[in-house]
DNA sequence: AATTAATTAGACGATTGGTCTAATATTACC
DNA sequence: GGTAATATTAGACCAATCGTCTAATTAATT
């Protein structure tokens, strides 16, 4: 089941020039990335976090506090990827404004397709068992939903400018629906393990606008 | 944490006449049902679901042949459970076809509130976990799904005949649309812990109808 | 009364989980 | 160049988890 890479892994302190050699706390995050997007925080494993990249137990407890911490750091890193992605394609001038939510649209379902649909969001993965999950993560959770609404926002605005879009549109309400609405059709796709929620939903609200 | 119920239960086997009496399958499936629909299937132990209503572990796998299983008629009840409170809503004839939609988005979102937007949907819950659930949930989850749009379909073509709705709305789609954002909005009420979620892409929804 | 059926009690073992301490490899410093 | 400092790993450790299994208890059936 799981593949473990057999990387013999240098020992001992590490060169002091070569200090890029923290390789093994982002093959961490890169594997942990991969795991809890698919299956949650609570299902995954630390040992199979492990044996994807070939990382021994001891070498966790040194970049990471707890199991906890690490899910932390991992929401972290995935809202700063993800505003990136989203600032790349939102603000792309190239672009009429509501050609720019499209094509982060399409780029989100292909990037699903990719993973065979088999990979969600992390903060929707992590929202849906917040139950079982330190509260702490609550409020991390909840901030990336507001960043990303005001970029979805924003948007909508350059796109009344742009007489894209009805100048009633309520830019925060319809950018707060729109994220609602995408980590429903996020769930549906990886349970149907098709894009069809994802191309429904967002046809359905991108033509709600006009 | 757990609060376990010190109910004494009846040993032996039970009177022919008391039948109903099999009280304690009923209790297992509604312990589990608050558990799972507020953690998940994987975080929650079977211990929990068991304490919980005081039942001993050799009573569990007497009624149900593994965790799988329990889960499996988890859903079945889930699903009769819901089916039945839709029909309720939606095919009554006392009030106009939308507004018995409003009348079920009312009554959920009441009864998320009562338990503090602690427990959300079993189906979405169970839905975002698939990477780490058994291959056979997901058919009997997107079964579920197709019922209950039905439903919603069916009403949203008596609110056409009624004329609340275009008749230019394509039922079918809408009704997608409608549980793709809605248990997206469950997730999010329950990240939130409020009601706003529900409330604002309710409203978006029905008025997009117009 | 004896036997059979239904149910609970709870110990048990294998496995996995997260955590922590001691050992080890490497560099820095004097 | 030898010693101290430090980064990293190895793997022991214990608690929890799932599932199983046998004994005990009670009622029905004969």
């Amino acid at each position: 089941m799981t593949v473990l890479a057999p990387i013999k892994r240098r020992r001992g302190r590490p060169p002091k020039d070569q200090a890029a050699f923290s390789e093994t706390k982002a093959d961490l995050i890169r594997s942990g990335m991969e795991l809890l997007t698919e299956k949650g925080f609570s299902s995954t494993g630390l040992d199979e976090i492990l044996g994807r990249v070939g990382v021994p137990k001891g070498s966790f407890y040194h970049y990471f506090g707890s199991k906890d911490a690490f899910g932390s750091e991992l929401i972290k890193q995935y809202t700063t990827f993800f505003n990136h992605k989203l600032d790349k394609f939102l603000l792309d001038e190239s672009l009429a404004p509501l050609d720019r939510l499209e094509a982060f649209i399409n780029d989100t379902i292909a990037g699903m397709a990719r993973h065979e649909f088999k990979r969600g969001c992390l903060v929707g993965n992590l929202g849906q068992e917040m139950g079982a999950l330190p509260e702490s993560f609550r409020e991390q959770l909840n901030e990336v939903f507001i960043e990303w609404q005001q970029r979805i926002a924003l948007c909508l605005e350059q796109a009344k400018c742009a007489k894209q879009i009805s100048v009633k549109t309520d830019s925060t309400e319809a950018a707060y629906v729109f994220w609602t609405g995408w980590e429903g059709a996020v769930l549906r796709a990886k349970l149907e393990q098709s894009d069809s929620a994802l191309k429904v939903f967002s046809a359905y609200f991108l033509d709600s606008l006009k």
